[in-house]
RNA sequence: GCCGGUUUAGCUCAGAGGUAGAGCGAGGGUCUCAUAAUCCCUAGGCCGUGGGUUCGAGUCCCACAACCGGCACCA
């Protein structure tokens, strides 16, 4: 009975929609699929969730900036989402829109809950409060700037924050850290891998601060319930959508949507590593306040690095999944994401190393090991898998080293250390487990060497031990690689789907004896590594400049719109390192300027006459700029990029009409021009090619 | 600055007190069922540096360094 089955329920971050996913999007799903798979392989009734998260101020000005409403773009882009995930075989049960209906009713019925549950408190215990905020905002980037010396900049851009008074909901994350201790007490593994719980609670340890979550400044998102001047903020937005996904607030009463108790509350949320706090702080905290249950599990990986660098569109380096697939095949992204990368870990992704793993392991390994297999069946026995083992009469057992591999069956053993492997979340072992059997039997038929052996019934024994062996190879290897592995066991004459194999039931003898093998194919061609190269490179060019002749990027098409607070969706990547970097980088497109508003700024030219590091800060320098007619003291975030003795003489420039602020205990008269475009993200100071006299106004 | 992690063969990593391991790459050889595939042999690596504990240390302890995360700081 498909409802007696045990519950399992798991979900990818749901992907900021403002641009195309890259290989670090597709690398969580796939690693989401690759459990999705398993765990039906192992009698588990799954529901596999992903999405996109649709709102914001950054969709909105991407639109804009493209001409299109908000809801034209994120129509596009979900589709490109969708497209890839049926390119990459991700079996999805749902797939959850943050603009859809669905999701608006969910947000407002989970808040309507959480302030039900507040009536029968007294106010100042309440979860979610109405507050005027009084302070500096960033129009720019929407955000509250805080905690900093007034007048204060933009935490993100870097701009001189308004000073504002407007009135939001907040939720009071303050009042959650007990209770968010208590569950990292009691529930260790609610945040893995371990090192990172430890992270998240000195986090939350250091004290929690409420967190707004509405917003009237912006329009695109979902209206506050019965207060429709204010919109869902980001995160109470996003998160929601993982109970959205099983049917949370279907129905009039919203909550008693069969589905959702089904599968509420979710195993597994995987995430990348720079969104762990949302999940394992606000998320969790959310829900107590609505008397929920919590999620049982939040993984956050590492990121994919691309060539050992990290991907940003502004660099040029983001690899998309597309061409790999398109060229290789969906099995072979797969198959090097799950082998390649240390899960947890950091990984990196180089299409050479894809393209030798391919060709190893794939074509060598599996897919010579099925095609040598059943061509010997084929003649020897005219298709028919042959009988199991040889009589004990058979010659077999007394050849020297023989006798003893055809007594060891490595199966058994691999199977076990696979599965092991699989619920650590360990896939490179798993992988490894399943290869390793897979190189087993080609030792193992270089020892029988069956195209010598005369007596049939040693050729039965043989056989059937290489076939018997390559179809437990084919199921454990089936959620990893589903498409190579269906064909193979078609291959094997075996009917029916692959997925519906139990592997927590795999046992030797599965292979009847006399079926018939089906037709023999290569299902992974080798692949020419120059070749295949050019080929990827090609069309990974094409992606990033749709239209272009394949050559250097657009440097203004780049990152539009990825900057903002971390996103749902920035998973695993290159949208995360672009989040951090843009952080740190140059506004993302902002409202166009007059000339009377840019004519505000005073820029002029200034020598370092003296630099030195400020104790106790990573980044700061704290530098003497002559600027003509004074000497300022200006503190500047530059000490990653540059060493105080190489800035001492240089020339550089200087606003020098920002009012002046505290840092660190010292004042900072001042503010360095800089990219933040170098190598990770590191400051490159303006410059100027000829000399210039010192006190020089820029314009 | 605080907290955590890593540092082992060319590359990617495993090992966790008792004579240094795997895969890939490279070199040599074998077989011929197979996708110029398979299989076998070959790497002489101060196991980051310096101390210590021990009969004995990649393996435990202490310092230091480099790199990587998180926080702070900055943007």
């Amino acid at each position: 009975m498909e409802n007696s089955k045990p519950k399992y329920y798991l979900t990818t971050p749901i992907y900021y929609a403002n641009s195309r996913p890259h290989v670090g999007s597709a690398y969580t799903t796939i690693v989401c699929d690759v459990i999705a798979r398993y765990k039906r392989m192992c009698g588990y009734d799954v529901a596999y969730l992903t999405g996109t998260d649709e709102h914001g101020v950054n969709i909105e000005r991407a639109a804009e900036k493209a001409g299109i409403t908000p809801q034209e773009l994120v129509d596009k882009n979900e589709k490109i989402f969708r497209d890839l995930w049926k390119l990459l075989g991700i079996s999805i049960t749902d797939f959850v829109r943050t603009t859809s209906d669905d999701h608006a009713r969910a947000v407002q019925t989970l808040v309507r809950r959480t302030m039900e549950r507040d009536q029968h408190l007294p106010p100042e215990k309440r979860s979610i409060y109405k507050a005027k905020y009084e302070g500096r905002y960033c129009i720019y980037d929407n955000l509250y700037v805080t905690d900093t010396p007034e007048p204060a900049n933009c935490q993100i851009c870097g701009r001189p924050a308004e000073l504002i008074s407007e009135e939001n909901y907040f939720f009071k994350l303050s009042a959650y850290q007990d209770r968010l201790l208590e569950l990292y007490r009691t529930q260790p593994d609610f945040v893995q891998p371990d090192f990172r719980l430890n992270e998240v609670r000195s986090f939350v340890e250091s004290g929690l601060k409420d967190v707004s979550i509405s917003r009237k400044t912006i329009k695109w998102g979902i209206p506050w319930p019965d207060d429709p001047e204010h919109v869902f903020y980001v995160w109470y937005d996003a998160l929601t959508s993982y109970m959205t996904g099983v049917g949370y607030g279907e129905g009039a009463g919203g909550e008693a949507n069969p589905r959702f108790n089904e599968y509420w509350p979710a195993d597994l949320h995987m995430i990348g590593k720079e969104i762990i706090r949302f999940h394992a702080v606000y998320w969790p905290a959310f829900l107590m306040a609505a008397e929920l249950p919590l999620p049982k599990r939040i993984h956050a990986h590492g990121w994919l690095l691309f060539e050992s660098e990290k991907m940003s569109k502004s660099k040029g380096n983001v690899a998309y999944a597309e061409p790999i697939v398109k060229t290789l095949g969906n099995d072979a992204l797969r198959y090097y994401l799950l082998r390649e990368v240390v899960f947890g870990q950091d990984g990196n992704f180089s299409r050479e190393a894809l393209i030798t793993r391919y060709n190893a392991d794939l074509a060598n390994g599996l897919g010579n090991l099925a095609s040598r297999t059943l061509t010997m069946i084929e003649r020897s026995f005219q298709g028919a898998i042959p009988p199991i083992e040889a009589p004990p009469e058979s010659t077999l057992w007394s050849k020297d080293d023989l006798g003893v591999t055809l007594a060891k069956n490595h199966a058994p053993e691999a199977v076990q250390v696979a599965q092991a492997a699989f619920e650590r979340f360990d896939f490179s072992a798993y992988v490894s487990a399943v290869w390793q059997l897979i190189s087993q039997v080609d030792q193992f038929l270089a020892i029988a060497k069956p195209w010598s052996v005369k007596e049939q019934h040693d050729l039965q024994a043989i056989l059937y031990r290489a076939a018997e062996t390559l179809r437990i190879a084919v199921v454990l290897a089936h959620p990893v690689i589903p498409e190579a592995t269906q064909k193979i066991w078609q291959q094997l004459g075996q009917s029916g789907k692959l997925e519906d194999v139990r592997i927590d039931q795999l046992e030797w003898g599965g292979l009847k004896p006399g079926t018939k093998i089906g037709k023999i194919e290569a299902v992974f061609p080798r692949a020419d590594k120059k070749e295949t190269l050019e080929k990827i490179e090609t069309m990974e060019n094409e992606l990033r400049n749709p239209g272009a002749p394949a050559a250097e990027p657009k440097p203004s098409a780049a990152p539009t719109t990825e900057a903002d607070v971390p996103r749902p969706g920035g998973a695993a990547g290159a949208t995360a390192q672009a989040a951090a970097a843009a952080a740190t980088a140059a506004p993302a497109v902002p409202a166009k300027i007059g000339i009377e508003d840019f004519a505000k700024v005073e820029l002029r030219v200034g020598l370092v006459k003296s630099a030195e590091r400020i104790q106790g800060a990573d980044k700061l320098l704290k530098l003497l700029v002559d600027i003509g007619d004074e000497v300022r003291q200006v503190l500047a975030g530059i000490a990653m990029g540059y060493t105080p003795e190489e800035l001492v003489g240089r020339k550089v420039v200087v606003v020098t009409n920002l009012a002046p602020r505290k840092m660190r205990g010292l004042e900072s008269n001042g503010m360095l021009l800089a990219a933040s475009a170098g190598p990770d993200g590191k400051p490159i100071l303006c410059t100027f090619a000829e000399d210039i006299p010192v006190g020089s106004k820029v314009k």
